[in-house]
DNA sequence: ATGCAAATGCAAATCGTTTGCAACTAAGAA
DNA sequence: TTCTTAGTTGCAAACGATTTGCATTTGCAT
């Protein structure tokens, strides 16, 4: 019923794994939860700034490669751009960039990675990670 | 037979398009149409000053370029490193980096393409150029 | 040869990101 | 609750990759 803590987010999950749960990060995370486009550092540093103004472009790196090494968000470098962070919610998918828009679209085929896997095997080796990215423009 | 000029290379082609074949230019082409692996400009530099020490690195940045406007290499940019390159000898194809070396292995599937195509398609897109990268170790 | 726009080298600037350090704070102990 | 202290912060400076301004040089068409 309590209204103020929608979500048990991953506050619990990283107190879990010795984080300590401070002023800054809090409001990273609700930014990273409430969120619904794939930001880069400086977006989420200017949203974050808007709830409280003390946080630190520092802070904002510091908690993204905090947040990235417990596994809590994912990490995406397009196109020459700087990073840009989305929460690893567990599914994984690819992304097609609008070129015009910078607007990024999810999908996923399970046949691509499939295939993928037969040409890495086939090559004597075990993908770790891969990263898939289209390019394109709305027709 | 005539054995020191093994290729054409691109030299014609770019004077064709109106670009001056200057010295730097063309110690830059010959590291290219002789390197077999995928070297950043750091690594193009230094080469290139084992020929000519008075080429700066800038010149190496602005003719990596020059000759990506061109169409004359292609411009990788592997997990968080610097930008690698390559000759853009027409055939498309994705890479295999290994997690351990750095080495870069080149693959193309045919297969893989069109199923790329068809997510764009049905996502109302048209696929302007896309990258797929694996990343894995030797097994 | 001559002239001039294009290309160069150098140093300084830029962009995204990381880091050193002194001040501050979360959270377990007392 | 206050105490304690290691973890965290903000700030400014450092960083690596790349770009740029500018005065000087150089291809190359004449």
């Amino acid at each position: 019923m309590n209204d103020k803590n929608k979500q048990p987010g991953y506050e619990a999950l990283l107190r879990e794994a010795g984080v300590r749960i401070t002023r800054p990060r809090k409001i990273i995370l609700k930014i990273l939860a409430e969120r619904d486009d794939h930001p880069d550092a400086m977006a989420i540093f200017r949203r974050a700034v808007r709830l409280d103004d003390s946080i630190s472009l520092s802070t904002v790196y510091r908690t993204m490669k905090l947040l990235e090494d417990k596994g809590a968000i994912q990490r995406h470098a397009f196109q020459g751009g700087p990073s840009r962070f989305e929460p690893a919610d567990g599914d994984h998918h690819d992304h097609l960039i609008d070129l015009d828009t910078g607007k990024v679209i999810e999908f996923h085929s399970e046949k691509i990675e499939r295939l993928q896997d037969e040409i890495a095997q086939s090559l004597g080796y075990e993908i770790v990670h891969h990263r898939m990215e289209l390019y394109g423009r709305k027709k």
